[in-house]
DNA sequence: TAGCTGAGTTCGAAAAACGAACGCAAGGGA
DNA sequence: TCCCTTGCGTTCGTTTTTCGAACTCAGCTA
């Protein structure tokens, strides 16, 4: 077995740990969700090189995560990428990223941007809850049943 | 700019996402989630080369997510790992993956195991709110904006 | 006609990952 | 005492990825 081979893993946390665990991909969606969509401005703002940007691209389409745009410029058609409704679903590991990265990595309370809920103003935080209960649950409320 | 200078960037995302973006770091995270703690399990559950293995515990202990616990075995001190505060706070990250996971990459509702919250029985989801407010956010509600 | 631009592709060099063998310290059994 | 085992790495030669600079290509624009 191989790195890849996680990916037929019958996980659901599995196959999406090295779905995005591979290099570049999680950078990638960062900038995706921070506007950007061409892939000139991927190369230039991320400074990945052009053939793995290509590749991961292209994972993410298969993946269903992106889907690419036609869009005109210089009365050309070109296209951009852009999340599917899959892709706009990862917004909840990212923001989770964040999180963390704000309580554990920041300690000159430095950011490159800052998140508002438009309706409210407040900040945005990730969570992990109980379906049932609804309470706010940490790593040691949680019991691992392995499968049956 | 190369991968490894994304350590150094200034944004609360962007280190933590090159930290776990790194190949096998999320599949070493879940691996420990679920309960493993010591490097022959880890390499033998995740078929990971053994220099690998070593090197991404090593960068897991230097960022204080891991910590090395001695136990006896056969009367010999030995160590294991484990998660630290910092570490543990990663749950987060790991259920959003798989919220996701669970929706988008399980057609067969097939898992390797369950979850549940040991007081009520109910199950886990990861999600996005307003600090202010309380609401459930997604992409669309929030709105980003540059550094000054 | 020549140049520019966005979006890739190609290819040789460098870095990372692989995997099998080796090292090592301590305990147990013969 | 000698040898085997165990847990945890380290080494090293090979394969895979990544890098980065150059190249391609199509259609505008001058």
């Amino acid at each position: 077995m191989s790195y890849a081979s996680f990916a037929s893993l019958p996980c659901t946390l599995g196959r999406p740990a090295a779905l995005l665990g591979e290099r570049w991909t999680l950078l990638l969606l960062r900038q995706i969700f921070l506007g950007t969509r061409r892939f000139e401005d991927f190369q230039s703002t991320m400074e990945i090189s052009r053939s793995v940007l290509t590749d991961r691209l292209n994972v993410l389409l298969q993946e269903g995560v992106l889907k690419r745009v036609p869009y005109q410029h210089d009365g050309r058609t070109r296209h951009e990428y852009r999340l599917t409704e899959k892709g706009r679903d990862l917004y909840p590991v990212l923001m989770a990223l964040r999180t963390w990265g704000e309580k554990w990595m920041a300690p000159d309370e430095e950011e490159s941007f800052h998140l508002h809920h438009r309706d409210c103003g407040g900040g945005v935080r990730a969570k992990v809850e109980c379906t049932e209960c609804g309470v706010e649950l940490t790593a040691r409320d949680v019991q691992v049943t392995a499968r049956a």
